[in-house]
DNA sequence: GAAACGCTTCGGCCCCCGCCGAATGTTCCA
DNA sequence: TGGAACATTCGGCGGGGGCCGAAGCGTTTC
């Protein structure tokens, strides 16, 4: 009757802070090599290489036999959900340092939930565009109107490149800092594409976290209206 | 660095089987006593009652206090999802069952995995295949290439009837042994199929394991280079 | 009151597992 | 053909935490 089994299998994987902390840094949807994430998680190459093992049997991660290297990426979009998840129900914890407090503040303020855009600035691209009459909000999941596509393909997004990927299309996904849904799917992840192509939007180095662009945000304020 | 510590906490007390059971238990939202919880733990009242006061911590479950008892229930639907989605990603995996499979190096060496060939004899298989442009690997997946599906008509395998299946034609599958992708679907079936006919392997009895034919690896080998 | 019930706290046991260093493979580069 | 870079396996250590039984405290019932 219960599925609880299933659970703990997967919980117990994400409740170590060792591979918390290297699922963590995976969440842009890049492949990093073993070394990389010992080093990010602080421990040594032998026991990140012991977790990566049973964060891949457990079917979180994939893994891309480089040549000397060996890349490791999220398995799929469900598990960077899945941490989305985790946080909005954790999010509650008190913070205690300053570092980490300004850490999580560029995060609040702007990042990448696997691919696509999130953070208060996800979340007020997509509801510019929901208000625009862009996307359809249809009970927790988006549709993207006639005029809507036009729209986007005019902002840079590749919609049909999106449309033949086999994943779902535009789906909802709960921002864990803002609690209010972004856009997600192959669309949200076209669209954050185009933020980067388009310089809305930076990469900061060894971080989900984005810089947002004043020039950029400025003339995206502009076409949204 | 990201959110990593918010989502250990959550997932660290998700990851017992004790607690899982518990919140389990309460996924009807009703509330229910301290001791009907323990007793559907199967763990002693003392055992539960720590739980329960770590999940009350952890904002996961609220506590009612009644005249004589203590009644809990989930602190929201949040925490249903969550437990929801957590049941969602785990039971994806295949049954596939890695602790039933025992470490024996016979099915280490050579194994079927439901109806395709695994172990360090499938993957290298594998492997031979896309050093020799028969397969080309995307993004976890794999795909037949046209000089490819020639090659595999010349081994045997019937590419044809694979195709004609309904299921997925080539998809990976991770080798628990290996830890590397194997090919499996349809066509690691009719691949699988003709390694068997050809006598390159042979199934042993009452086992998953398969026996490399000498003869058959070396004829192999030649022809894959 | 005293006994029964429900739950929690405390002390102690033990196993799991996260951690490291050293050794081993594998691949690439002089 | 060595050596360097990268990753994994192995052996062993140590701490955290899950477990129980006994004891403590509040409430209900006789």
């Amino acid at each position: 009757m219960g599925h609880a089994p299933v659970v703990t299998d997967v919980a117990a994987l994400l409740g170590d802070p060792s591979r918390a902390a290297m699922l963590d840094a995976l969440m842009d949807g890049e492949a990093r090599p073993a070394g990389e994430l010992a080093r990010r998680a602080g421990v040594a190459p032998s026991t990140a290489s012991e977790h990566l093992m049973r964060l891949v049997e457990g079917r979180l991660l994939v893994v891309e036999p480089r040549e000397r290297e060996r890349r490791y990426r999220l398995a799929s979009a469900d598990v960077a959900e899945l941490l989305e998840a985790l946080s909005r129900l954790g999010s509650e914890a008190p913070v205690n340092s300053l570092r980490a407090a300004g850490r999580t503040e560029a995060l609040r303020a702007a990042r990448t939930c696997y691919d696509h855009l999130a953070g208060r600035f996800g979340v007020a691209v997509t509801e510019a565009l929901v208000a625009r009459d862009v996307l359809d909000i249809r009970d927790g999941s988006f549709e993207l109107t006639d005029d809507g596509e036009v729209f986007l393909v005019d902002l840079g997004v590749d919609v049909a490149g999106a449309r033949a990927h086999k994943r779902v299309f535009a789906r909802a996904c709960l921002d864990w800092s803002e609690r209010r849904p972004h856009l997600a799917g192959a669309l949200g992840a076209a669209l954050a594409d185009a933020a980067l192509d388009q310089g809305w939007v930076r990469r900061r180095p060894n971080d989900r976290a984005l810089r947002v662009i004043p020039k950029g945000a400025a003339e995206l304020r502009e076409l949204l209206g």
